[in-house]
Parts: structure tokens; sequence; C-alpha cells
RNA sequence: GCGCCCGUAGCUCAGCGGAUUAGAGUAUUGGCCUCCGAAGCCAAGGGUCGUGGGUUCGAAUCCCGCCGGGCGCGCCA
């Protein structure tokens, strides 16, 4: 149990002791941002005076009075308590207590910050699902990243996730891209008589024609031509999603749907549930029924179905294969779906609850270069790709920039600065810290998983305690990042971290003459080290030794 | 017009289940390498938290209106 948990466990106690009758309280703890106001702050007097009816301040000073008229031997680990301002207590804990945070780090080693999990769920976050019918543009590209990020937090926190790709094999887009190919693959060009309608414009369409003529495949076979470019399109997705370091577990295919029947099913499973109706020759799913501001065509009247009952099939299965937590991250231009899908599942009755899926849904990534917007990309002609990205900054920065905005904030990528690989650049402040900590090791010559058990009681500087309750905040920055899928609460604590480290270590040497002193410095480093690595391997950012 | 999201320092953004003096990066200015990596550190200046109300002892944070921006409002996917 760290010092803020028993903290909290303490203080618990004496508002049952000066308040009974608050009944259940809860207690919070924050870090001052002033850090003479001790190293937590407490506001639950205030809390509590506004609910008891009491002087928040008269509220506090009795609870410090409980606090202290415990025994010594029970009051471990705090130091000191005293009453400030409206009615804060503000807390001082025994430094022993802080720097168990380093032992601990040292000890769960590249599982620190990761929960040992006791409700171990079946999760799955869905991401990217982009439709084969081109490169991958910046804003798959944040979706991979979020999503990334977010099923490897869910992971650290004991779930077992599976990480899917869903995508659309054999719809319209499919068919225009089809078209497209062909047209090119008989040198018809964008606007010439014979381009499709609505054809995809960019180069990579006539470099797919081409290598499908150089395969010995007929302009004429419109199914061939279709399965070769969805096949060299995914192979594309796949190389630029490894290039990028993110990985599936599942692809799942839309047409495997129909193919099983499931969306026959679903259909039918709908109407079953008495919320559909007949209009105009369409079949309508009462879709207000659950917040929807209209009603949904299910069956077209040709008889084909919309895109919605595919999307509705599709998350049953997910109910079904067991995943009673999904996390779907899309652009936000998606959100109006999430209603629909939503009512959908609900209209079936199945049992599955009203908030499935969550959905993390993020704003527009606008792509600026030499202060300007960039908009065309080369190869997929309108729009910038992941493998522009990059190409221009490289893969960690990348991954860094695009994870370390919450997802609902528009999102401004500096290219200049992503690819700066000096002091203006974020991405390499966080590494640069785990590099010199490497580098330190290098230069002693000794080895950093070692330094688990060595004696921390030399720590005693402020910088160091400081450190010390820095990284003992980590698992529960990852709890909390994990629960709110917020990933980019991980990149701002990193760069909190790697800040004061870099700052301890301008101001005290680490490799001293008092043997004692230097072994627990290491030690400090070596814990240090270990927490930026296991936050770097949690948004896809490499940790390295030399840079 | 309706719905969702956003509006915090010149720029890019944290903070938003209220609370002790609003934070960081970058840019600007001035310092720090005979010593573990200067891709670093230290310091200064810079904000009526879009705006007007409301709730509260206390609001960047909660509620309402307005202004500005983005996205979505198909028997398209």
């Amino acid at each position: 149990m760290d010092a803020k948990t028993q903290l909290a466990q303490l203080l618990r106690a004496a508002v049952a002791q000066a308040a009974p009758q608050a009944g259940e309280t809860e207690i919070v703890l924050e870090r001052p941002r002033d850090a003479a106001h001790g190293d937590f702050a407490c506001n639950v007097a205030l809390q509590l005076g506004k609910r008891l009816r009491r002087n928040p301040r008269e509220l506090a000073v009795a609870i410090v009075a409980a606090l202290s008229s415990l025994p010594a031997s029970a009051r471990h680990p705090l130091r000191e308590a005293e009453v400030a301002g409206p009615g804060f207590i503000n807390l001082r804990v025994a430094p022993e207590a802080k720097l168990a945070a380093f032992a601990r780090a040292l000890a769960e080693g590249s599982r620190y910050g990761h929960a040992r999990n006791d409700a171990r769920e079946r999760v799955q976050v869905e991401f990217v699902s982009a439709n084969p019918t081109g490169p991958l543009h910046v804003g798959h590209g944040r979706q991979a990243a979020l999503g990334d990020a977010i099923a490897a937090l869910l992971q650290a926190q004991g779930h077992e996730v599976t990480r899917e790709f869903y995508y659309n094999d054999a719809g319209a887009q499919i068919e225009k891209l089809a078209l497209s190919v062909q047209a090119r693959a008989r040198a018809i060009r964008p606007g010439m008589p014979g381009w499709p309608e609505e054809g995809y414009h960019g180069e990579y369409v006539e470099e797919v024609a081409r290598e499908y003529l150089a395969a010995a495949g007929s302009a004429d076979d419109l199914e061939a031509v279709r399965k070769f470019a969805v096949a060299r399109l995914r192979a594309e997705q796949d190389a630029d999603l490894k290039a990028f370091g993110v990985r599936f577990d599942v692809y799942f295919l839309e047409s495997s749907l129909y193919a099983q029947g499931r969306v026959a099913q679903t259909v039918a499973g709908l109407v079953a549930s008495g919320k559909t109706y007949e209009k105009d020759g369409a079949l309508w799913l009462r879709t207000t029924d659950y917040s929807d501001d209209k009603d949904r065509v299910v069956r077209k009247s040709d008889g084909s179905f919309t895109y919605f009952v595919p999307d509705v099939a599709y998350h049953v299965t997910k109910w079904e294969r067991g995943f009673r937590r999904v996390v779907n991250v899309q652009g936000s231009d998606h959100h109006s779906t999430v209603t629909r899908v939503r009512a959908g599942l609900q209209a079936l009755g199945i049992g599955i609850p009203a908030g499935y899926p969550q959905y993390v849904l993020h704003n527009l990534v606008k792509v600026v270069r030499g202060g300007e917007e960039v908009r065309i990309s080369k190869r997929a002609g309108t729009y910038v790709t992941l493998r522009d990205l990059i190409d221009w900054a490289g893969r960690d920065a990348v991954r860094f920039f695009l994870v370390s905005r919450k997802a609902d904030a528009d999102f401004v990528f500096d290219v200049d600065l992503a690819r700066e690989k000096s002091d203006e650049n974020p991405v390499y402040y966080v590494q640069y810290a785990h590099a010199r900590v490497c580098s330190v090791f290098a230069q002693w010559g000794g080895d950093a998983a070692r330094m688990n058990g060595v004696d921390l009681a030399p720590l005693a500087l402020e910088r160091e305690l400081s450190l010390a309750q820095r990284v003992a905040e980590f698992p529960q920055v990852l709890r909390t990042a994990a629960e709110e899928s917020a990933p980019h609460a991980v990149a701002f604590y990193l760069r909190e971290l790697a800040g004061e480290f870099h700052g301890y270590y301008n101001a005290e040497r680490i490799l001293v003459e008092d043997e004692a002193l230097r072994d627990a410095r290491l030690a400090l480093c070596a814990a240090v080290r270990q927490t930026l690595a296991n936050g770097l391997a949690l948004l896809g950012v490499q940790a390295p030794e030399k840079m």
C-alpha cells in the first residue's frame, strides 16, 4: 500500500471521530501546486462543512486533532497535519514512506504501474477500421495511436484485450474502387470519358492498376480487379500500421456478416421486437424510442439493407463473443452512428446494456508545415497519409504527438516541430531522460537491474523525495487514464517526470564518492528509468538507451 | 434550423466529479558545459480562462443565454 492510500485511511478514521454524523465520506488527496502546502492536501472538511452546515475550518481543526490523538505508531506514514486557508488539511509524510515508491518500481520492473487484477474482463478495442479503398490518412493515424494506447492501458489494468479492425470488403465503396482501378488499367484518367462517377483519384489507383496488369490480369475481369485491389490496399495499410508499431488480433470482414446470415438474423430480430414498421415501401426502426432524433430505415424500398444493419449485426457478434466492454475509436464525423447502433442493440432486447458500446470520438487532425496547412498528399491526392507523417517525423514523434492531446480536442500537427530533432521537440525530451539514465549506468559500468534492494535512506534532498512521489503517482495515472480512455494523461505525466529528473540531474551529481549515497542515487535513476520505459511502452514509443 | 464537440499566455495545449497565488511546451529576454550526454538546467516577462448572467462562503471547472470555429443531420457508407 502506498503512502497516499494509507493517509486516506487515516483521514477516514479521523473524520469518523471528528464528525460521526458524516457517514461514508470520500477522501480525496491532491498534490498541492505549492510545495509549502505539504505533500498532500485534503479538502474533505470543505466538502463536509457544506453538507453538515458546519464551519469548515473548525471541522478541519477537529479532524487534525483526531489525527494527532492517534498514537505515533498508528500514525504512520503521517508526519504532520495542519489546517490552512478556508479549511484545507495539509499533510506531510515521512521520507521513508515516499522513498518506498523507488523500491516498488525496482522490484516490479516492467510491471510497475500495472494492476494485478481481480476483476479481469474481456475487453475489445475496435479502431482504425478503414475500408481498403486507399492509404490510411492522418485521422486513421490518430485512431491507431489512440486505440493502441487505450488497449495497452486496459491490458495494464489486467484485462484481456482484443484489438480489432473491421472493414467493408464488398460494398459500394469497394465497387467504386474496382471501377477506378479498372478504368486506370484501360488508361482512362479522371475526367476522361468512361471514368466512373465519384471514382478514386489518387495516384495510388494508377499504381494498383499497373501492378494488376503486370500480374497478368485482364482489365475486363472486374471481379479479379476488385480482389486484387482490395488485397493490395489491405497489404499497404498493414505495412503502414506495422511501421507505426500497431498490430491487430482480429480483422473482421463486413461481408462475413452477410455470408453467415447475421444481417438477415438481425433484421428478423428487429421485426420480432415489434419496433419496426413499414412506410413508403421501406422497413423502419423506431430508433426515436431510444433518443434518436428520427427513425431509421432498415430495409430500403429496393429490398437491400442500409449500412446500419450490418453495423448492429457486427456489434451483436461482439456481445456474443463475450466482450462485456467494448471501446470503439472513431472520428467525430461518425458521431451520429453512436445513438443509432446503441438503439439497434437495445431494440433487439437481448440483454445488451444501454451504454454499449463505449465510443472514443476524436476531432480532426490538421497538418501544418512551414506555417501552412497541408491538405494534399502526393500519393493519395486528396489527403495527407499516415505514411507521409511517419516519413516526415518518424514513428516515435508521430505516436507521441497524436496521443498527447485529449481525443475530443482539435489537433494541429506541426510537422516542423515533430521532425525537429533538437531542443524544440517534446518527444525527445522524455526519451532523452531515459537515455541519460542509461548513459549514467554505462559510465558507472554496473547494471541497472541490480539496484533492487539498495538502501534508499541516504536520499534526503527535497528533489529526491519529490521524484519519489512523482514515481509513486504512476500507477494511479495509469488507472485513471485507462478508466477514462485518456492516454494523453500518460504523455503529460511522462513529460513532468522527465522534467523533474532533468532538473535533479543538473543539480546533483549521481556518481559521487560516497558509495552509499551513490548507490541510492543510482537506484533512484533506475526507478525513474523504469517508470519512463513503462509509460513510453504503453504509448508505443521507443525508450532508447542512446540517442 | 437541430444535435454533438471545441474556444485557457503570441502559438500548440494541460487543468474542468468547485477550493490555498490559473499551469506546461514553444516563442522572446538574460544566465549555466575544465566534472555522470547542453537533445539539458536556472531565471524573467506574457492570461479580465470567448462573452453575459446564475448557483456557491468560493467557478477556468456546475447551470442557462449569446458569439466564434469544427463535425454530423439520406431509402450514401
